[in-house]
DNA sequence: CCTTGACCTCAAGTTCACTTGAACTGGCAA
DNA sequence: TTGCCAGTTCAAGTGAACTTGAGGTCAAGG
């Protein structure tokens, strides 16, 4: 198997053709070739697609990931970068953490109304704390096709 | 210290003025009176706001959010709903956990490329499990008024 | 040979959560 | 009384990450 075409890269990857030729676009894989108009891709695709993949599930954002595999190719990653996002997820998790205990209890809280519960307002202010402003984005499967 | 203005509300809940406007044509807060143009907030909104920042931090939606909180007021919470986005947030701190471990390892990882390191494929395998689609959105801090 | 249908391009649309801009209002200090 | 300016409205813009639609092409199968 040399060469393989765009839908069955969607198929091995499960990303959609039009996300496929959205990230060749934005530089973020490249075709190989093609047959007649259909694009052929090189096998590897399907690697620089997982961290593609692994890049967007701790954060960054396409533009970043562009940047991780500079305009040559070869994933050559800062290591710094990877250190602090890292970091970052470090933190993250954290809050998380106390979000999901919070959470946790509220599910079973007996108190009549959560706002009269001390373990929720102390999740509250874990919350308020928590700068505000930064969502995580929890978007569960939005993935029609297969 | 009965009904606060905008300028107030944002000052004690670093929510910006806009969003707050934005937030009340959403449902998602309500104003109290106005003196002139000018809204006037039962300073209960503070409470509302971190509940709010709460269900965000949480992953819910800003409609998610709204339909929690019911169409009369009170935040009559669904705890079935609180138990499932619990286990939801377990799944995902397990995934960033997985996730953090790698980039920390990748980090310091002397293989030449990334590719040829057994922890880094493992890491990739964990990010193309993870079903791809769920970026997490770790965007940290977008604020700029104080 | 001719149809078919998967794939192509390019532009525009979508969703989410806000932000920004233009034009206006009105309470309050001087 | 006047004028300031923080506040108001409404519409449109932003950015990220895609998706969709219209119209076109071409390799392969009947």
């Amino acid at each position: 198997m040399r060469d393989i075409d765009i839908a069955e890269v969607a198929e091995l990857s499960g990303v959609r053709a039009s996300t496929l030729r959205f990230y060749e676009e934005k530089g973020l894989i490249a075709s190989h070739g093609r047959r007649g108009l259909r694009r052929l891709f090189d096998p590897g695709v399907l690697d620089r697609l997982a961290l593609i993949a692994l890049g967007r599930a701790s954060g960054f954002s396409l533009d970043e990931i562009a940047r991780m595999f500079a305009p040559d190719g070869k994933p050559r990653i800062d290591r710094k970068m990877l250190a602090a996002k890292a970091d970052d997820l470090d933190r993250t998790i954290r809050r998380l953490n106390a979000m999901r205990d919070g959470l946790r209890h509220a599910a079973v809280c007996p108190a009549p109304s959560h706002m009269e519960c001390p373990t929720f307002r102390r999740l509250l202010r874990v919350a308020a704390a928590g700068k505000i402003g930064e969502p995580k984005k929890a978007r569960t499967s939005r993935r029609k096709n297969a």
